[in-house]
Parts: C-alpha cells; sequence; structure tokens
DNA sequence: GGATGCGGAATGAACGTTCATTCCGGCCGG
DNA sequence: CCGGCCGGAATGAACGTTCATTCCGCATCC
C-alpha cells in the first residue's frame, strides 16, 4: 500500500499485481460481509488502488464475484481431485479426501468460508455453476464404488456426501469462530474418524 | 396480498395482522437474497402494505431482521427444549433431539435457512447474539451427560455439536436445493442414524 | 547523458441509479 | 364530521460505474 517504501525504491510492477491484490481484497471481504455488503470502493481501498482502477481488471462487481468463485472452485477442484490414489481401500479414499479438504480449509479458510457462502447465489452465471459439478460428479463415483465394495453404506450417495460435507463446514464454521477448545486442525482429524464411522457399514 | 378482494370487503384487521405479514415477507426474502440484497419497498410489496407502514411497525431495517431473528430463534429453542425428557436414555436423548430440530427444519424450511444464514451476522444486537447461547448450553449439558454414562465418545462436546448440526445443515441445504432423490423427512430419518454411528462409543 | 515527449495505466471526483427512510394527502371507522 | 392509520411519492445518502485528468517509465533526440 502507500506506506510500504519498497514500493518506491523498486516499481516491481509484475503484471497481475493488481489485478492479485484485489481479488485478494474482495475474497476477504465477500467472505466476511457478503456481495450485497461490500461496496466496490471499499474492496479498492484494501486493495491499494483507487476505485476506477478495479474496473481496469474486471468489467463489473459481478465480473469480479464470479473470477473469484470461479479461482478458487478451480483451486479446490485441483486439490481435491489431482492424481487422487484411485486404487485405495475405501477408508484410506475417505482418510485421502478428507485430509486434503481440511488441508484446503486451513490453507485457505476465508476462500473456503466465501466458496460455502456464494454457493449457488444468483449472481453467479452459469460457468460459475458448472464449476460446481466438476468436483461433485467424481466424489459421487468414489462414493458409489465404496458402496459396491461394501465398505459404506447404501445411502443415497448425494445424502452421505451432504452429510460429510455438512460436518466439515460445521467444524471449519465452529473452529473459525473460537468455539472449538482444539485447533483446527485437531478439531478436523478427530472429526474425520467419528464421520467415517457415519458412513461405513 | 392487494389482489384478494376479501381484503376491501372484509377488514378482518386482527390486530398485528400486518405485522405479521410483514415478518412473514422478511423471513422469505432475507432467507433467499439476504440482508444487504433485499429492499425494504421489495419487502412491503410481497407483504401487501405500503412501504410507509413497515415503519410504523419496525423502526429500522435492522430492527426488522433482529425482531424476526430473535422470533424464530425463540421457536426453535422452545421446540428443542421444551418438556425435553431429561431422564431417557442417550441413543433415546439423541432421536428426540434430532427428530425435533428436524420437525423445525421441515415445518419452517425458510426459517432454518433463514436463521442458518444470519447466525452471528454484524447487523443483529446483543439480545439476538445471546439468544443463541440459551439453546447451545443446555444441549452442551446433555452431551457432556451422556459422555459420563459412556454412551457417546469423549470428544469435546463443542466439536461433537458442530459435527451434528453441520450434517443436519447440510442435510437441509441438499434437500432444498433439490439434490436428494428422497424426501427432506427421508432423509433427515436416514442421516439420524448416521450420525448417531458417528458420535456413539 | 540529460532533457523532452509519448502512451498506457491509474486515479478519484462526478454521474445516474437505487436504497432506506420520511412525509403528507386521503380514507375509513366512530 | 373528525382523528388515526395507511400508502406511496418524495428525499437524501450511498452505491456502482464512468471519464477527464494525472502519473510514470521509457524511447527518442540533441
Amino acid at each position: 500500500m502507500a506506506n510500504d517504501p519498497a514500493l518506491h525504491r523498486q516499481p516491481a510492477r509484475e503484471p497481475g499485481d493488481k489485478r492479485a491484490a484485489i481479488l485478494d481484497a474482495a475474497l476477504a471481504l465477500f467472505a466476511e460481509r457478503g456481495f450485497h455488503g461490500t461496496a466496490v470502493p471499499l474492496v479498492a481501498a484494501r486493495a491499494g488502488v483507487g476505485a476506477g482502477t478495479m474496473y481496469r481488471y474486471f468489467p463489473s462487481k459481478e465480473a469480479l464475484v464470479n473470477a473469484l468463485y470461479r479461482h478458487w472452485k478451480q483451486v479446490i477442484t485441483a486439490t481435491m481431485l489431482e492424481s487422487f490414489p484411485l486404487d485405495a481401500e475405501p477408508r484410506a479414499l475417505f482418510a485421502e479426501g478428507w485430509r486434503r479438504l481440511s488441508a484446503f480449509a486451513t490453507a485457505h479458510p476465508r476462500a473456503f468460508v466465501f466458496l460455502e457462502l456464494h454457493h449457488h447465489a444468483p449472481y453467479l452465471d452459469e460457468e460459475s455453476r458448472a464449476a460446481d459439478a466438476r468436483v461433485l460428479l467424481p466424489l459421487r463415483a468414489f462414493v458409489e464404488q465404496a458402496q459396491r465394495t461394501g465398505a459404506v453404506r447404501d445411502d443415497p450417495p448425494e445424502l452421505l456426501m451432504a452429510l460429510v460435507f455438512g460436518a466439515v463446514v460445521g467444524v471449519v464454521r465452529a473452529a473459525e469462530a473460537g468455539h472449538l477448545p482444539v485447533s483446527r486442525e485437531d478439531a478436523l482429524a478427530r472429526a474425520e474418524a467419528r464421520v467415517w464411522e457415519a458412513i461405513r457399514r
């Protein structure tokens, strides 16, 4: 920002520098105050740019929130799916999936809250909505495979996924609010064992 | 609403009539679009009253959302706590608590979503925040009692509660979004058995 | 090598719109 | 008739967005 002397000594103007600053500021504010509760000039101030500069990088506030949503959805999708050990045992598969989701929530808590808060919001466009399916479909396939081997209960896969993901969100939000007497990592690790008991046969 | 001729022929003006209409309209709109995303004149139109009339019943938009929050928090608190069979077995206690929460979510799905969405929002006042503790503290006591009898795992009670409540929210939201191949009641009933497995010793 | 001027990025004051809130003329029950 | 309640037009503040202007690094020229 303006009080950073380095900016004056070394311009260090990499391209995308400000774009990243805007996305970062928008993530924090949208996660905390919601889309309608966040004024564009406020995002600009937090990003350390002028209000007009926002519109050099994003054509509108809606375009900004969509870009942000897609960016983090893409990160969480890659985190969950990249080189997943498909051939592992169901129990190990669940542990690995949980571990990856926990790692994302721990590394990027604001992004996790943001994605959860803006899920299916009316100002997200088709492309952003479609991004959801890209994670959910492979996950559903894992559940069905685990059910076929008899390791997981025969409830509807969507129900089990809603239950598991809901539990993760509940624990992360409680940790974020400071309601838990243990660290987020510790809480998520303990919850993993509990939730596996919920879905295993 | 405005196109109901009965309103003109028979005033049928019970006291609190319009107040209830306003609260009902606000519930639907706040649950769907959020606080900042909902314009006051829109609430008035949906309630079938003039924009100015809103301010005869609530001094401000903030006062309206606080009244709404407190009303439904009070309803869910009464639903959960009233004449609870304290002396029952832990398994039956859990079943009854789950049944009551499910009944509330089924009877008032918009209120359930609204309460969840506005939990700890910055425009809620101290009184509204304090209402939360009135449900959570007795529930925590139940968990601790069940842990003492050895029926429930010895994880932090807050963690178990976050996990259970998160799972309920996850299932309700999935049902609300039409993502489940079974009805909300059916989904919640199946999930009850699953979640008990998660927390029982 | 230093001065000059150019081009695009950045800026923030200003614009039209939308919002929460106020105000007032009319309407309805007594 | 009259008094209170009501509706919706009016109001000012705040919003998203635009645009005339400034700023800055670099190439060019003397």
